[in-house]
DNA sequence: GTTCTTGCAAAACCTTTGCATTTGA
DNA sequence: TCAAATGCAAAGGTTTTGCAAGAAC
């Protein structure tokens, strides 16, 4: 089976953390609190998250981070392609580390209950490939996502 | 080349307003004169529109529509899988009309410009019909974006 | 000391809802 | 006549911005 789960990451060994200070430090940032708490948890995530869910998460760890800042800090991390957002047809934007290319993935949404899964599929990865040399575009990104209803939903 | 172009529907065979008045007949629906122009707007475009970019259109027709209005006709037809909503990663929400399997498309989007371009490919539909049926979900829709720069921007 | 970072509050923006009126069957 | 359709204005929710205080270098 080619759409295989994602791996938890539990000892990220990516160092996408080292990545992005160093990113970061080039574009002339200095270091800060909030952003490292976020740099943190986006590392520690297998999938996409809502700023809110940041927020929330952040609060729960107990370092407490502005939702300005969350947005902020989310937006220039995105501009150094760092993160990523990832549109699943909710009401808000999920956003995710961008990772390397065994970690490429894309998403499921259940349209019953929300859930939303990482997959990857080296055919369709293939595929997109192909096509992205074929199209009037300089392709840099992609995006798919697969919507119906998960198994609990389904029941 | 399988990524082919749309081909603009200028005088459209399919019915498309047809099958939709049925279907809103069917549930209930009386006509109105509102719903009508945006029925009418929808079926002649090619690719997908924004709520604003619809009402806009609309008022230069001289066909004044609410902007409730026109968010509350496309939530009623998307209810009735007549029009599906496209998450280009720009601002709003696009939405446009679903059409048969040959006009089946996905978009590609300029990150410069914003334009937004239909394209299609059928090694990309196999892939993830086949993918679908591997994935713990039952999948009832998909979306691709691919995001780059247009022809114009790369100058 | 200068520049970046952060929080707070306010603003901006897209989308939805409530209500009164008009229109279709 | 009754239910649906529509416009307007207000409300809701997410995201952005202005400004002042704090932290990094």
């Amino acid at each position: 089976m080619s759409a295989r789960a994602q791996t938890p990451v539990s000892a990220p060994e990516h160092d996408w953390i080292g990545r992005a200070e160093q990113a970061l430090a080039d574009a002339g940032h200095k270091r800060g609190g909030a952003r490292r708490a976020l740099l943190e948890l986006l590392d520690a995530q297998t999938c996409a998250l809502t700023a809110v869910e940041i927020e929330d998460e952040l609060r729960n760890a107990e370092r407490r981070v502005s939702r300005a800042s969350v947005y902020r800090i989310l937006d220039e991390l995105e501009g150094l392609r760092l993160v990523q957002r990832v549109e699943t047809g909710q009401a808000m934007v999920r956003y995710e580390r961008v990772c390397t290319h065994e970690e490429h993935h894309h998403h499921l949404v259940c349209d019953g209950c929300g859930l939303v899964m990482p997959f990857s599929d080296d055919a369709l990865e293939q595929a997109i490939m192909s096509l992205s040399r074929r199209v009037p575009l300089t392709v840099s990104e992609h995006e798919i996502v697969l919507r119906g209803e998960c198994s609990d939903c389904a029941g």
